[in-house]
Parts: structure tokens; sequence; C-alpha cells
DNA sequence: CAGAGTGTTCAAGAAATAATGAACAATTTG
DNA sequence: CAAATTGTTCATTATTTCTTGAACACTCTG
């Protein structure tokens, strides 16, 4: 019955949504996803799933889904309160935990099966310039696996990085 | 009023075209762009607008706004030929060439704005909650700028990296 | 154990995005 | 300079994707 969840939202904190908003949809993901995030991240409280249909005015399965979503990439932390059966969560805020969790769940996959693709293609009778062009694809892929590891060390540092 | 652009692509070519769109989904790029990117890169010789269109059987208007794409991120190179006015190309196959052209044209202008907005924020009258927060967005604009340049760099190697 | 509270699922509708193709502008050719 | 060739634009249509909300399952609580 709990109801000071449908507290206003400022404007700074809409602008603040706003920006995951935008970040969202340039990574491929739900605008409603982005909100959701935002208002964790924007909250100083841990928030519970009417919380965040309340503030936010989406539908209780949008804010169920963005939530799971979310807590798949390690962007969301749970909390438990006592005397509230309702699931809190709060923002993960290390970049790199939520980095970390993106990569794994939703590149690593994509990545790991072109190059199994790729992979089957290698053994088809082809042209000397298809065989050209899928070791070059199989280059691409093999790089793209080794540069992971280090954007997320990169995004997990404080210090000015230098490539060697 | 040539005609030899109307060949059949083969079940390789198709899958390896296939390879193009599912990258170009997974960067939030239109299917039929990626096709065009599979066509080019599979092709041996430079093809024009009505090759492509012939060869995937998409229309002259998807054709040339994925051309127009992906020469703005330098994915595909101009070839002239002689004795024939319409305007040919090949795929750039350089990973490197594609990354920065993308990254200048989409990524940077994206991260530029967020940053912009943030800094306009960081005016407003707030409360220490969300200063902070404010202060951990710049963190992470000003991290996926410095990192550009490494996966640039990376990408473009021949040879495995270290971070220092 | 009936009723209330909490979260999930998924079919249907709404919204956003992409593809088409006809009209157009620009250029070249005979 | 008329006709043909080439490429672009953009309103319309088609497709894909997202959001909603009602039905459901599960758990607590009195």
């Amino acid at each position: 019955m709990s109801n000071e969840g449908d507290t206003q939202i400022s404007e700074l904190e809409r602008e603040i949504i706003d920006f995951f908003v935008n970040a969202a949809t340039a990574f491929g993901i739900p605008k409603s996803v982005g909100e959701v995030y935002g208002i964790f991240f924007t909250s100083e409280e841990p928030l519970a799933l009417d919380d965040v249909t309340q503030k936010l005015q989406i539908s209780k399965g949008s804010a169920s889904q963005g939530i799971r979503f979310l807590k798949s990439i390690n962007a969301l932390n749970s909390v438990y309160l006592t005397g509230d059966r309702r699931d809190h969560y709060t923002a993960e805020t290390k970049l790199r935990d939520i980095t970390d969790g993106f990569i794994k769940e939703r590149i690593r996959p994509q990545l790991q099966s072109s190059s199994e693709r790729l992979k089957i293609l290698k053994n088809t009778k082809k042209s000397k310039h298809l065989t050209s062009q899928l070791n070059t694809l199989e280059s691409w892929t093999k790089k793209g696996k080794l540069v992971l590891p280090f954007v997320s060390k990169f995004l997990g540092s404080n210090e000015p990085q230098k490539i060697i």
C-alpha cells in the first residue's frame, strides 16, 4: 500500500533520464529500458517496480521487462528492505561492471555465433576471391573478440591509458 | 544498357551478405545497408547502383541510400571505369578505415552532444546526490571519448596489444 | 485457506523505422 | 536540344519493434 512513489520527477531528473534514453537508443536498447535505468540512477533510495511505473508513467509490463534486462547486464543491484516484500534495486554506477555485463550478455554471444558460422563457411568450395574475403572476416571477428577485454579494462580505470 | 549485373548470387555469397546483415543490425544500421555492403564485399569487380538493385532485388531508393551511408563512413571506395558513366564502387576492407569513419560520423557526434548537454545541466541548482550523479556521467562521457582512438588503433593493428 | 500483494508473460495494439517507387534534377549523347 | 541515362528525394506503404494491460502464478497474511 506504499504511496510515496508517485512523487513528481523534477526537470533535472527528466533531463538525466533523457540522457539514458539517448544512450540506450544508440546501443539499440528500447527507450523504456533507458528510462528505467535513468530513474534508478537519479534516485537516492532503492526503488521497487511500482515506484518505477508511477514515476515514469509506464506500464507494469515495460517496467518489469526493463528491470529484468538491467539486472541481466548487472546494471541494477538488489537491495533487501525489511518490512517490505517488494524487490528493491539501486543503479549500479561502476561503468566497468555495466560494460562487462553488456559485453558478456550481448556482444560476446553475437560475436561467437558469427565466428562459428564463418568457421562452417570456410569448409565450402569457393573461389580465390571469396576465400580471401572469408579470411578477412575471420580476422575481423578475432580482433573484435580481442578488443573487448581492453575496452573493459580501459573503462574501469581512473588513469589515462597508453597503447604500446 | 549494361546487363551483366543480373547474375544470380551464390549460396555462399548469400551467407556472407547475411553476415553483414547481422552485423549491421547489431550496430543499429538498417538491414539493407548490410546487404549493400555485403554485395560489394563479395564482388571482385566494382559495382554500380543498378548492379546492386539487380543482385539484391532491392529498390533503387534503398540501394542509393545504402551507398550514400556507406560512402559517408568510408566503407566504399569510388572506382572510375572508362566508357561507363555510372558511379562504381568497391568495398573498403581495411577494418580500421571503416571503424574510423563510423566513429567519426556516428559515435563522436553523439558523444559530443551528450557531453554538451551535461555541461549545461551542471549549472543548475541541485541536490548533493544529483551533483554526484552528474559528475559520474561526466566521467563516463570522458572515458567514452578517450577509448575511441584506442579501439581504432587496436583494430588497425596486426599485432597483439598491451595496456600499460 | 481466502484474499491481497507482487511480479511475469504474452497477445494485441501503437509507435517507430525501413523500403518502395514515382517524380524529379542533372548530366550526357546523338 | 530532345531523348536517354543516372542517381536522388521523399511521400506512402510495409515491416519491425516496442508498449500496454489483462490474465496468470506465486507468495504472503490474517
